[in-house]
DNA sequence: CTGCTTGCAAACGGTTTGCATTATT
DNA sequence: AATAATGCAAACCGTTTGCAAGCAG
């Protein structure tokens, strides 16, 4: 992503453009994974910007809630932001928490029959496969 | 999950028939809901007997790993643990917390495609169901 | 200038751990 | 008697908070 649609991205949702908010967008848009708070903050930080990691968890944690990011909370461990926000499930490691993103499992949205929903209105669903990735399994 | 079948599985684990686990036990016996270790804690201990926080964790812990309790981890606050053990899914509140039983979300077990497993070797999936309770929803 | 944003450090909630003591087998 | 399980308290990890100082708009 460009600079240009960067701060107009931060704009549009009424944001001070800073030097530390750049730099965590800028590191979620040039790479691919999950990442925890802590390892956000120590990629930042490595890129000669000063940054404490309270201001890592505040602008994690904003552009989760204005779906610019996803959260996965699976297992043991911290939650992981996920910069891929096209809808997909997760696979995940139970014994080292290895965690890779996978095609949806459901097809199309599950229209949850009201009879089923308790009265809740429903956001959305998230799936997690809970297995052993294929280097765990080999060690038993 | 009786307390009979339990108490004989936990010696067949070569447990301990302690009395702070049979009171765990118990407990959950005679309850349905979703409880987290504190929950239990503060349960367990108005009934005469004595037993320590650090132990109710070890118990419950113990209990999910030989599969008769469930353990829930959604959204924010504390593991939940769940002594339905039939196939289900859940129904979380992102606002209160609430979280109920559903029917499972997925006819029968997802065989997840070759192609699609990446090397894991597949324990379960685990399906949330993210919204608003009744409750909150009306509080908008 | 205004006040949103930052950094720091301390507080926090949930869970785990180390170790001396107790109780089950 | 042997040894697994307990209780306690402190440690621990990930995350949040309060507040003074800084900087974007």
């Amino acid at each position: 992503m460009t600079h240009d649609s960067l701060s107009r991205r931060l704009r549009a949702h009424g944001w001070r453009l800073t030097r530390q908010r750049q730099a965590v967008v800028t590191f979620l848009d040039e790479t691919q994974g999950h990442f925890s708070a802590e390892e956000v903050h120590a990629a930042v930080q490595t890129s000669a910007t000063p940054i404490s990691l309270a201001t890592v968890y505040n602008t994690l944690t904003a552009l989760a809630a204005m779906g610019e990011l996803g959260e996965v909370r699976a297992g043991r461990g911290p939650t992981r932001f996920d910069p891929n926000v096209r809808p997909h499930d997760h696979l995940v490691c139970g014994r080292c928490g290895h965690l890779i993103d996978i095609e949806p499992v459901l097809a199309g949205e599950i229209e949850l029959p009201a009879a089923r929903r308790h009265g809740f209105a429903v956001d959305g669903v998230d799936v997690i496969v809970r297995g052993r990735c294929r280097d765990c399994a080999a060690r038993k």
